[in-house]
DNA sequence: CTGCTGACTGGTA
DNA sequence: GTACCAGCCAGCA
């Protein structure tokens, strides 16, 4: 059964910032907190990923500042996999940014 | 309502 | 480089 699923507005907009994420793209938590409206919720973020039991939301796209993976229950290797399969190098749970181009999100 | 937790961030030592 | 602290926000008991 469908379970009912309580979205508020916050969670709503950061689920729909992270889908509209393209492949070979980051972005940090704070940087989907900020576009979700709310640039100091990069914690509430990280709630709300810890619940992404969304195959749309593309969590292991979302990483910490620094170029830092971060997050994921602590399983780097398979966010460092996925993240290498779309094509973004990832040295020992270290971004290289530059090849890493964070998403320029929706633009000011 | 209050209090605690946490997939965060930036600063200081 | 790592370690610790304080601040911020949403969800839950």
């Amino acid at each position: 059964m469908v379970k009912k699923e309580r979205i508020s507005g916050f969670t709503s907009r950061v689920l729909a910032v992270v889908r509209r994420i393209p492949p070979g793209r980051i972005a940090t938590y704070g940087d989907v907190a900020r576009m979700a409206g709310r640039p100091r919720a990069a914690r509430a973020v990280g709630n709300i990923m810890r619940n992404c039991n969304r195959p749309d939301v593309p969590c292991h796209r979302v990483v910490a500042a620094g170029g830092r993976l971060g997050g994921y229950g602590g399983n780097l290797g398979l966010k460092r996999s996925l993240l290498r399969a779309e094509g973004l190098v990832v040295v020992g749970s270290r971004i290289r940014e530059a090849n890493a181009r964070r998403w320029p999100g929706p633009g000011p």
